[in-house]
DNA sequence: TTGTTTCCCATGAAATCCCATGTTATCCCA
DNA sequence: TGGGATAACATGGGATTTCATGGGAAACAA
């Protein structure tokens, strides 16, 4: 599970530490990296594991071929993203594009956020959280638990 | 289940232990450890083992991906969740911005809530709890079992 | 060549591990 | 039921490892 949130530098050559709680939630996939896309949502990117874009395919496929919101779904998430892999200490390097979408510059803070993560510019990230917690205060009720096992059960 | 209450303190490494009985707890998950993040609520910590970091996960799953009060959520709750691991000795070490954001300074009083737990100032939990059992006694009688799998059952 | 990307090694700071110790709680046997 | 033995727990400090980061050399592309 992704969790937590760390600000790691890109250096000259585009490169930035992965932290490593991240790192070892994604060990054991086809290749020991991550994929990484730009938010269709806004100016920061979105990432995860092998786990994550399983759990997407799956989705994506139990829609209807000609659907298009299949087709907008499968042409922002598989067809921009990027799979990036881990150098021997930890980093990845950032390809221009994505770290232009997020406007990174210098910086690049991670925030995990369970099953997937973002990637956000430092100073955008600390305003968006600001008023996230304000946010999650007001709205702390709609947090339910899940109708378990009656006959209207999901 | 988490239950009672303990007071613990923190030395120079910012090092506290975890009471015997909460570590016995989260026993059996990914890692030896707890999740701990800030309340947005006020000025004490969260806490918990995997198991409740998957009920959260479910629950917040459960929301339209779209709404922004999921986002703020995860935002507030997994983003700024740390695991904290424990060493050979049942101690976790609390990052700065944790024991900041509840106020600690010494010593951390544990107090055990079924699910899920909190730490707090010892200070500020002892007026806290004075309140709360208050509170209680005003409210005690919506303490009942859940009527089950009735046509009125929520 | 020139620029780009990948691999390898160095380094300082921070987090983690390991061992020691006092104190409290629990066990066991008379 | 007493009382000593034993184990569990909380705490302290030093040693070791991990982590993030920087820079250079080698492979690759244009």
């Amino acid at each position: 599970m992704f969790v937590s949130t760390a600000t790691n530098g890109i250096d000259a050559k585009g490169r930035v530490s992965v932290p490593a709680g991240f790192r070892s939630n994604v060990s054991g996939g086809p290749f020991d990296g991550i994929y990484v896309w730009p938010s269709f949502d806004g100016p920061w990117l979105e990432g995860g594991g092998q786990a994550l874009m399983d759990d997407y395919l799956e989705m994506i496929e139990a829609m209807d071929p000609y659907d298009e919101a299949r087709q907008a779904l499968e042409q922002s998430i598989f067809g921009a993203a990027r799979t990036l892999s881990f150098d021997a200490n930890g980093r990845i390097t950032l390809p221009k594009e994505l770290a232009e979408h997020a406007g990174l510059d210098g910086k690049a803070t991670f925030v995990g956020l369970g099953r997937r993560f973002e990637i956000w510019n430092p100073d955008s990230h600390a305003r968006r959280a600001t008023s996230a917690r304000a946010f999650a205060k007001e709205n702390k009720l709609k947090l339910r638990r899940p109708s378990r096992m009656t006959e209207a059960g999901q």
